[in-house]
DNA sequence: ACTGCAAATTGACCAAAGTCAAGGGTGGCT
DNA sequence: AGCCACCCTTGACTTTGGTCAATTTGCAGT
């Protein structure tokens, strides 16, 4: 379920976190999506790159055997789509209420000049990933998975974590049950303090930054 | 220890497998590294992207407390390079000997759309390693493993490992133990034959195949 | 062919994480 | 407010893979 906003009625907006870099590539228009809702699925024509304006996206894929894995999350500013071919290799759904613009590339000269440096921006979120599901023990991954939200949600102690416990599992191939141990045994330790499900508070950055070891 | 190859001398190599895309770019040097040499390493000053004309170079990276991991292996026709800043996150070391070209981008107005596919190209490949390496079960990341390796050298039955097992295996976030462990039953079950360490043979594609459900 | 070294295999044991299953909380809907 | 569905947590048991250690294999150099 989404609905259209007319670019023009919203101005240019120098404040949108991916606006500048942006700016000129092609008709780009805003669609707000419910939670849950699909951008694109597994299988669909693809074309676009996606930016998110607000809110979060998980990027996935579903296996033959009809596991689930989550190979990204996307926030404000995240380009989105790359991993796509004529058709999606990948589904894109919101995982909260979440602002989203369609962007088609030109054929303009100057347009891969623009995306080069989006492109690489999501080669070091690829990195990144690689980075969280190398590490052997679980929670080394969860530290570092919660370290790199934290540096994307600039540095703040609290971390908001929209995505329920099954998509974090997904993404760093575990059980979403250890998931919930791991967070435990972290809060145990006086590491983290959860004042609710979907935030989490670094109590102790030197500990957390230990586990993870990249 | 590597020497250079005067490239004016060696003419155009159009059956060279990165050739083409690369033709104009820039000055263009082509190096050959003995096997475990160091094409960079972690640490040092960055500035070019490298193309393997033939051999095998593994890209990898040495945490905080002293482990290895592996991010990604490159063989003839594909670029590293882009995993770096300004100095390089990640090292880069010749597995076999191996002829590698460094590119240093020109400014001209069409670079960025020489680059883009090429950046295409290393994205997929992280996009297979975090397929990889999200399979749970490790038998499934060695036959996910094996079975891309056998896609990147034209599908042939007969797989070429130039790496030693510890690469695989921090490639895999294993234990090269484990490596040699899942490989025997591999073996025992039919699935594989191994001439020599170095290579190894498919002989059940269907079982190889149903292991990844990638 | 012989020696010596590095890589690979194999085994025994142990720790880590998955699975299955039961219970508890929370938010949305009527 | 109350109900229901979904998500999260926790526990018991089982499987998987890591670690340590002992061989064995294969290869380079003489």
């Amino acid at each position: 379920m989404t609905f259209q906003v007319d670019t023009h009625r919203m101005g240019v907006n120098i404040a949108s976190p991916a606006g500048a870099s942006l700016a000129g590539l092609t008709h780009v228009a805003l669609s707000v999506y419910q939670a849950n809702s699909e951008v694109y699925g597994q299988g669909e024509p693809a074309g676009s790159l996606y930016i998110v304006e607000f809110g979060c996206v998980r990027v996935g894929r579903f296996t033959s055997d009809g596991r689930r894995y989550v190979v990204g999350f996307c926030f404000a500013g995240d380009v989105f789509g790359w991993e796509s071919d004529v058709v999606h290799d990948f589904f894109a759904e919101a995982v909260e209420i979440s602002g989203i613009r369609a962007v088609r590339p030109g054929r303009a000269n100057d347009a891969p000049a623009k995306l080069l440096p989006l492109m690489l921006k999501s080669l070091r979120r690829f990195e990144q990933h690689l980075i969280v599901l190398r590490g052997t023990r679980v929670d080394e991954r969860l530290a570092a998975f919660l370290c790199q939200l934290s540096e994307r949600q600039d540095g703040e102690s609290l971390v908001q974590l929209p995505m329920p416990r099954s998509d974090i599992g997904d993404y760093l191939g575990v059980s979403l049950e250890t998931v919930s141990r791991i967070l435990r045994r972290f809060k145990d330790r006086g590491i983290i303090r959860t004042p609710d499900t979907h935030s989490v508070e670094i109590l102790d950055w030197q500990r957390l930054q230990n586990l993870c070891s990249a």
